[in-house]
RNA sequence: GCGCCAGUGGCGGAAUUGGUAGACGCGCUGGAUUUAGGUUCCAGUACCGCAAGGUGUGGGGGUUCAAUUCCCUCCUGGCGCACCA
C-alpha cells in the first residue's frame, strides 16, 4: 500500500475497474428489488457548474446506497437537448445549434464520467434525437385524435425590428436584448394541451406523493388553484348591433357580496373594452385606446402585469345588475387577465382589498353588504372588510351568513337563469408552440381544402433539419425553409404547408424517465420494462422545477397511462428537491454606480486575531474591493467556481465529499475553498489511519477474528459502541433522512475516537479494524474510489460496490451509564452519571440533594419536579 | 402583486417526537515537529465577566415546568409566477 494518498491514481484505477466489468449496466429482468434513482438530466450549456455536480453527487449516493441495501440500482443519464442557448450560440459563433449541442454533450460526459458517477450509460439519450422526438411527435397526434389538442389564439412578445418573437427572458426592462426595440405583445395562433381537463386528477393525484416535500405539494396545489364559486351574467345595457357580446360573464367565489358591486372590470384585451375604445376614439376620446396601447408594451409575464399600479378606464359601458337591476359602470383594468377565466370580474370594493384600492382611487362607490358576527365596527373609508360574516343590504338575503347566503344566491341566480355554481381552477392549459427552430416540430400540415391535419403516422418523425444558418434577427431559419415547410396534405394530397413552429422544450423533459426503460425501441414510445420499473423511485432535481417541469410530467405521466403506455398514476415516487449553490461576491462600484464583480479568486482577504473579515483587496492591484452577498453562482455576478478545476487539483472524491458534508441537499450551498481542503485532510487521514493499520504486527491476523467474538476491555468495548452507533446513525441519516452531512460529522467522530484509541494487543487493532471497515463502507457511496482502494487494502474479497451495507450489533450499543441534566427553573445548572434506567423518584433524590442545584434552591419552595427518564431533572421553585 | 421556503458563533452547519443550544468541519489563537514555507500532531475558541454568574437561536408578543422546535405578528433574504431550463 502507498503510504500517502494520491486521488488521481486511484480514481482512475477504480473507474477503470468498474468499466472493464461493467459494473453500472442494470438488469431490468433481475430478480432482486428494482430501486430506480433519476437526478434531473442537464441541458447541455458546455461545461458542468458546480449545480450539477451536486445534483448528479446527490443522486449518485442514494443510487449506490441503494445498491449496498441489496436492490438492482438503476441510474441513468442523458441530455437535455434542446432549447434557446443553442440558438443564442448559433448566432454568436456561426456553428449550427445541432453541432453546437453535439460538442457541449461529449464535453460533459467526459466530465460527468470523470466524477465517477454510477451510470448505466448505455441508456443514454438526447431529446435532440429524432428516435427520440418522434415519440412525442406520435403522442401528440394520439392526443388530437383524442380532442385534447386544440389551437387558440395567444399572446407573445414580438420585437418589431427583429421580427420575431421573443421569450420572456430575453425582454429587458420592456426591450428586446437583441434590437432593443420595444416589444409589443401579438396575437397569434398556436397549439395547446389540455391540461385544465387533467386539473382535478392532478390535485386530487397530489394526496398520493406522500414522498414528496411538503412545499412542493403546497406550491403545486395553489398553482392548480382550485376554487368554488358562481359564474353569473352581467347584461350589457342597450347594446348596439355592432357590440361584439351582449354579457358579461363573470366567476366570483363570493356571491354572498354580490349586492355590493359598484361596478364590474374587464380586462385591456376584453373584446368589449377593444370595442369601446374604437367607439371613443371615433368621438375623439382617445384615452382607453391609449390605457390599452401601454398595457401591450408590457410583457406577456405575469410577474410583470401583477407589480404594474392599479389603473383603468371607464369604458363609457353600463350593465345591469342581475339580481337589483342597477346599473354598473364597465371599466377597463390592467389587474383582470385576459387569460384568467373569461377576462372580466365583478368589483365589490367594501369587501376585496385591491377593488377597494381601485373604488378610492377613482372615487367609485364602496358599498358594505357583510358585516362581521361579532359587531366589531366595520369603517368602509380606511380599508376592505374581506371576511365572511353576516348579510347586510341585501333584500332578502340580509341576515343570512356568508355561507348560507352562498348556497341562496347560487340557487337564486340559477332560477333566475343568470348563474349557475362552478368549480374553477387557475390552471390554465399548456401553450406548447414556439416560434423557433431549435426543438421538436410539431407534426401538423395545414391544407387549404382540410385545414389542420395531423401528419400520417408512418411520415413520423418529422425531422428537423440540422444544416441551417442563422441571421442575427434570431427568427426561426425554418420559415426559410421551403424544402422543410413545402409537402402535401395527408388527407387529400394537394401542395400543403407544414407548421413550422416547434414543441416547448417541457415536453421532452416531460418523459424522459420512461424512455430511459427501452431507448433504443423503434417500434413503441414505451414497453413492458415501463410496466415494471415505474415509478421512477426517487427523483432529484433543483427546487426552481417545483412547479412546471414536475407538474407538466406528472401530466405527461396521466396522458401516457391513459394511452395504456405506463401503468401507474404517477411518474415520481420520492422527490429530493436540492438547493443553489453560491458563493461570495466581491465587486467595485464604477462612477455610473454599476457593480463591477470581481471573481473571488482574484480576492485576498484580510482577517483580524479571531478569524473575522476586515476587509478585502484585489490581488492583482492590492487595491481595496467591497464584499456584496453570497448569491447563486453565476457569470453575471462572476463567482461561479470551475468544479473542473477543483477535481483536478483535489480528485472527485473530495469535491463530492465537500459537496455532500457542507450542508444537508435541501439547503443553499455555499462555496468555500478552504472548506473544500477540508474535505481533501479528511481523505487524507482516513488513508492514513488504513495506512497505520496495515503496518500493525496484527494487520493479517486481524482479518481472521471479529471484533464480537473477542473478550474486550471497557476501552475496547466503548469504541465498539461508537462504532455501531455510529453506523445505527447514519443508516438513518442516509437511507430515511437523506442527511448526508451528519452521516459523515458522525464518521469524522468515530475516526476522531480510532486515532486516540491505543493500539497495543489484539483487541486493539481488531476493534480497530472494525471502526475502519464500518467507516469505509458508510462512506463508500460519497467518496467511491477511495473506498475502493482501501477496502482492498483492508483485505476484503469483494468489491466495495457489492458489499452489502452492515448490520448494526444492538448488543454492542449498549452503555451501562447515563449523564443525566439537572435543571432548576429550566436552567441548566448541572449534570451528574447515573446507571442507565435508574428510576425516577431515584433521579428526584439525587438532583434534590445535589450541592450545586441546594445552592439555587436554598431559602426556595420546590412546587414541582419533572423527571424524563434517563435524560433530565426540573425542579421548580418558587 | 400572488404563492412557497429560510433566518442559530467570525463562517458552513448540528440539535430527528417540546427536554442539556453550538455536534462535525472551516477560520482564528497558542504550542510541538520542520532549515523555511507547506504538511502533520496537541490545546483553546458563542458573547459579557477576574470570578460567581449573566446573556444568547432575525425583532416583538404568547402557550409551557421546559421553546431553535408550537401559536400570533413584524422585518430581512431566497425560489417560482406559465416562452431560460
Amino acid at each position: 500500500m502507498q503510504e500517502n494518498y494520491s486521488p488521481s491514481t486511484i480514481e482512475q484505477a477504480a473507474q477503470t475497474f468498474w468499466d472493464q466489468r461493467n459494473c453500472f449496466k442494470t438488469d431490468l429482468d433481475s430478480d432482486q428489488e428494482k430501486f430506480y434513482c433519476l437526478a434531473m438530466f442537464p441541458y447541455p450549456s458546455g461545461k458542468l457548474h458546480m449545480g450539477h455536480v451536486r445534483n448528479y453527487t446527490i443522486g449518485d449516493v442514494i443510487s449506490r446506497y441503494q445498491r449496498m441495501q441489496g436492490k438492482q440500482v438503476l441510474q441513468p443519464m442523458g441530455w437535455d437537448a434542446f432549447g434557446l442557448p443553442a440558438e443564442n450560440a448559433a448566432i454568436k459563433h456561426n456553428i449550427p445549434p445541432a453541432q453546437w449541442t453535439k460538442t457541449n454533450i461529449a464535453e460533459m460526459r467526459t466530465q460527468l464520467k470523470r466524477l465517477g458517477f454510477a451510470y448505466d450509460w448505455e441508456r443514454e439519450i438526447a431529446t435532440c434525437h429524432p428516435d427520440y422526438y418522434r415519440w412525442e411527435q406520435w403522442l401528440f397526434i394520439q392526443l388530437y385524435k383524442k380532442g385534447l389538442v386544440y389551437r387558440k389564439n395567444s399572446e407573445v412578445n414580438w420585437d418589431p425590428i427583429d421580427k420575431t418573437v421573443l421569450a420572456n427572458e430575453q425582454v429587458i426592462d420592456g426591450r428586446g436584448w437583441r434590437s432593443g426595440a420595444l416589444v409589443e405583445r401579438r396575437q397569434i395562433p398556436q397549439w395547446f394541451l389540455k391540461i385544465t381537463d387533467y386539473a382535478e386528477q392532478l390535485l386530487n393525484d397530489l394526496d398520493q406523493l406522500t414522498e414528496w416535500p411538503s412545499e412542493v405539494i403546497r406550491m403545486q396545489k395553489h398553482w392548480i388553484g382550485r376554487s368554488e364559486g358562481v359564474e353569473l351574467t352581467f347584461a350589457v345595457q342597450g347594446p348596439q348591433a355592432d357590440c361584439p357580446a351582449q354579457t358579461v360573464e363573470v366567476f366570483t367565489t363570493r356571491p354572498d357580496t354580490l349586492f355590493g358591486v359598484t361596478y364590474v372590470a374587464i380586462a385591456p384585451q376584453h373584446p368589449l373594452s377593444l370595442y369601446a375604445a374604437k367607439k371613443s376614439a371615433a368621438k375623439n376620446n382617445s384615452t382607453l385606446q391609449e390605457f390599452i396601447t401601454a398595457f401591450e408594451k408590457v410583457k406577456v409575464a405575469e410577474a410583470d402585469m401583477a407589480t404594474l399600479e392599479k389603473a383603468g378606464v371607464d369604458t363609457g359601458l353600463r350593465v345591469i345588475h342581475p339580481l337589483t337591476q342597477e346599473i354598473l359602470p364597465v371599466w377597463t383594468a390592467n389587474f383582470v387577465l385576459m387569460s384568467y377565466g373569461s377576462g372580466a370580474v365583478m368589483s365589490v370594493p367594501a369587501h376585496d382589498q385591491r377593488d377597494w384600492e381601485f373604488a378610492q382611487k377613482y372615487q367609485l362607490p364602496i358599498k358594505q353588504v357583510i358585516e362581521p358576527t361579532n359587531e366589531a365596527p366595520v369603517d368602509s373609508t380606511q380599508a376592505a372588510f374581506t371576511e365572511k360574516g353576516q348579510l347586510i343590504h341585501s333584500a332578502e338575503f340580509t341576515g343570512l351568513t356568508s355561507v348560507e347566503a352562498f348556497a341562496a344566491i347560487a340557487q337564486h341566480l340559477a332560477e333566475k337563469k343568470c348563474g349557475q355554481r362552478k368549480v374553477q381552477y387557475r390552471l390554465r392549459d399548456w401553450g406548447v408552440s414556439r416560434q423557433r427552430y431549435w426543438g421538436a416540430p410539431i407534426p401538423i400540415i395545414y391544407c387549404d381544402t382540410c385545414g389542420a391535419v395531423p401528419v400520417a403516422e408512418q411520415d413520423l418523425p418529422v425531422r428537423l433539419p440540422t444544416d441551417v444558418k442563422f441571421d442575427a434577427s434570431g427568427c426561426s431559419p425554418l420559415k426559410q425553409m421551403p424544402e422543410f415547410y413545402q409537402t402535401t396534405c395527408p388527407c387529400c394530397a394537394k401542395p400543403a404547408t407544414r407548421e413550422t413552429d416547434t414543441f416547448d422544450t417541457f415536453m421532452e423533459s416531460s418523459w424522459y424517465y420512461a424512455r430511459y426503460l427501452s431507448p433504443r425501441d423503434t417500434q413503441q414510445m414505451t414497453g413492458e420494462n415501463a410496466q415494471k420499473w415505474l415509478p421512477v423511485n426517487q427523483y432529484v432535481g433543483g427546487i426552481e422545477h417545483a412547479v412546471l417541469h414536475l407538474l407538466y410530467s406528472r401530466f405527461f405521466h396521466k396522458l401516457m397511462r391513459d394511452e395504456g403506455l405506463v401503468h401507474c398514476d404517477e411518474p415520481f415516487q420520492k422527490l429530493l428537491c436540492q438547493g443553489m449553490v453560491i458563493a461570495e461576491t466581491f465587486y467595485r462600484e464604477e462612477a455610473s454606480g454599476k457593480k463591477d464583480y470581481i471573481a473571488p479568486q482574484d480576492v485576498e482577504i484580510l482577517r483580524d486575531d479571531k478569524g473575522q473579515i476586515l476587509s478585502a483587496k484585489h490581488k492583482k492591484d492590492q487595491q481595496p474591493v467591497l464584499i456584496g452577498n453570497n448569491e447563486k453562482m453565476s457569470k453575471s455576478k462572476n463567482n461561479g467556481v470551475d468544479p473542473q478545476i477543483m477535481i483536478d487539483k483535489f480528485g472527485a472524491d473530495t469535491v463530492r465529499l465537500f459537496i455532500m458534508f457542507a450542508a444537508p441537499p435541501e439547503q443553499s450551498l455555499q462555496w468555500n475553498d478552504s472548506a473544500l481542503e477540508g474535505a481533501h485532510r479528511f481523505l487524507k487521514r482516513v488513508w492514513r489511519l488504513v495506512y497505520q493499520h496495515t503496518q500493525s504486527e496484527y494487520f493479517i491476523p486481524c482479518q481472521k477474528k471479529s471484533a464480537k467474538e473477542l473478550t474486550l476491555d471497557n476501552r475496547q468495548k466503548e469504541l465498539r459502541s461508537k462504532t455501531h452507533q455510529t453506523l445505527k446513525k447514519a443508516g438513518d441519516d442516509m437511507g430515511r433522512r437523506c442527511t448526508f452531512n451528519t452521516a459523515i460529522a458522525a464518521v469524522m467522530e468515530l475516526l476522531n475516537a480510532v486515532s486516540q484509541q491505543s493500539r497495543l494487543c489484539l483487541e486493539d487493532e481488531v476493534v480497530v479494524k472494525e471502526a475502519l471497515d464500518i467507516s469505509l463502507l458508510i462512506l463508500s457511496p460519497i467518496v467511491p474510489h477511495i473506498a475502493h482502494a482501501l477496502w482492498q487494502t483492508l483485505g476484503h474479497a469483494e468489491n466495495s460496490i457489492d458489499a452489502r451495507w452492515p448490520i448494526v450489533d444492538e448488543t454492542a450499543l449498549v452503555s451501562g451509564q447515563i449523564e443525566i441534566a439537572v435543571q432548576v427553573n429550566g436552567k441548566l445548572r448541572t449534570r451528574f452519571w447515573v446507571d442507565t434506567n435508574t428510576e425516577q423518584k431515584t433521579l428526584e433524590a439525587l438532583a434534590l440533594n445535589n450541592e450545586t442545584v441546594s445552592r439555587f434552591i436554598a431559602e426556595k419552595t420546590v412546587r414541582k419536579v419533572i423527571v424524563v427518564p434517563n435524560k433530565l431533572v426540573n425542579i421548580v421553585v418558587a
